[in-house]
DNA sequence: CGATTTCCTTGATATTTATCAAGAACTTCA
DNA sequence: TGAAGTTCTTGATAAATATCAAGGAAATCG
């Protein structure tokens, strides 16, 4: 648990309480395991709480009736999430589910947000951290609007080789989990994997991609 | 001046200060008056400001390098909008012009922030605030993902006609106006109106649209 | 290891959407 | 009123993207 205390410490918000408010944090959260896969909240239900991810990975889902999905985000280790409905008693905009199997601490949210109103730095944070994802949602639409699909998957890659020593990456996502994150279909993906080899940008085999001309990506960025 | 007090008791958010914390807003704001077309902040400016609209109509928009536009939200008469910069020091997201004669009262930002802080009701409100902003900006990326242009149109007509009595609204925007608030352009968006016509959803001419179905309309958001 | 399943790849084709072009209808304004 | 500028409308065409289908490669699992 001492451990926790630390990692909040170092977390975006939390590091805003006092020591002493992370303290009864801590004793306050609940450790869960999530397995690959579960799922933590559904689209559209009430979820009142917030979650700090010790390791592993989630994502924020949208789906549509006729079966159509896009992840909206992706939540890393050492992060804190804020269900909205926290903040306007709403049932939750997208699905959370977990990549990889996942360990998080969670809270009654009203409890922690207490706290947070009324340390005003940490209700500072709090804003901050909102308005950030604001702006996230506000790029995603301008890739959406303006991005032709080859733009939106360069990006993506770029994303992928961002604090990555190596040029060489497993193809951990599945042509389909990349589809699911541009807005697009895995055949039409994979073409355009090979078309990026053919201009030099990547080398592509089934297992790997290999960075080779980070420039020509980011130039297809710039014009959309 | 009184007025603008009795105004702001009745705004989201401002409703959440103490009488006396508005009267000493009103103090602090500054009228302004924006012409039609003018620009309130550009894309990438900081901006720490707050506003109150008093009437008129706002837009944020956001540009592409090669001349595109999207319009990603109106901000209405009696609605307050706080600069996205005002709480992380980065510059503006998007572009905010007057659609039409404006008149607004603006703040120094950081001097309503310290009221907002120290006030833990106007504190909740504005996370509510930003909350459903955020919705709103996933519901835009629902659109945009999973609805084909007729649908995204369907849905900016059924909005056009909410709260309006008659079956029968001007047409005051442009088809290109349309076009920016959808992501598409002037020449499809004639034509999908004509083809709700043909359809019997509506009635178009030059100068005006006769809503005749909205039932089916609405049927054309569901199935995407 | 063999069987099954998932995933990748590619060709052929369909669908959606954008673009270009040109004329008609309307507005504005001198 | 008439000339200039917008905006609308429609056809023809092009570009982007999705879908369908099928074979092959890899992974999984009993």
């Amino acid at each position: 648990m001492d451990d926790l205390i630390k990692k909040l410490s170092q977390a975006e918000v939390f590091e805003k309480f006092t020591h002493r408010e992370r303290e009864e944090l801590t004793r306050l959260a609940t450790r869960r395991v999530l397995k690959k896969g579960s799922i933590l909240c559904w689209q559209g239900d009430p979820w009142p709480h917030v979650l700090y991810i010790e390791s592993g990975l989630l994502k924020a889902v949208i789906g549509s009736p006729d079966g159509g999905i896009y992840v909206v985000s992706t939540w890393e280790d050492g992060v804190g999430f804020w269900g909205h409905t926290l903040f306007d008693d709403d049932g939750m905009p997208s699905t959370i589910e977990a990549v990889e199997d996942t360990i998080v601490y969670q809270w009654q949210g009203n409890e922690i947000l207490e706290f947070a109103i009324r340390n005003s730095d940490v209700t500072l944070a709090l804003l901050r951290r909102w308005t950030r994802l604001i702006r996230k949602r506000k790029e995603s639409i301008y890739n959406l609007v303006f991005s032709p699909v080859a733009g939106r998957l360069a990006k993506l890659i770029i994303d992928k080789f961002i604090d990555e020593k190596s040029p060489t990456v497993q193809r951990d996502l599945t042509l389909e989990d990349m589809a699911s994150m541009i807005a697009s279909s895995p055949e039409v993906i994979c073409r355009i994997l090979y078309q990026f080899q053919d201009s030099g940008f990547l080398h592509v085999d089934r297992a790997t991609i290999t960075l080779r001309d980070r420039q020509g990506l980011e130039n297809l960025l710039q014009q959309g």
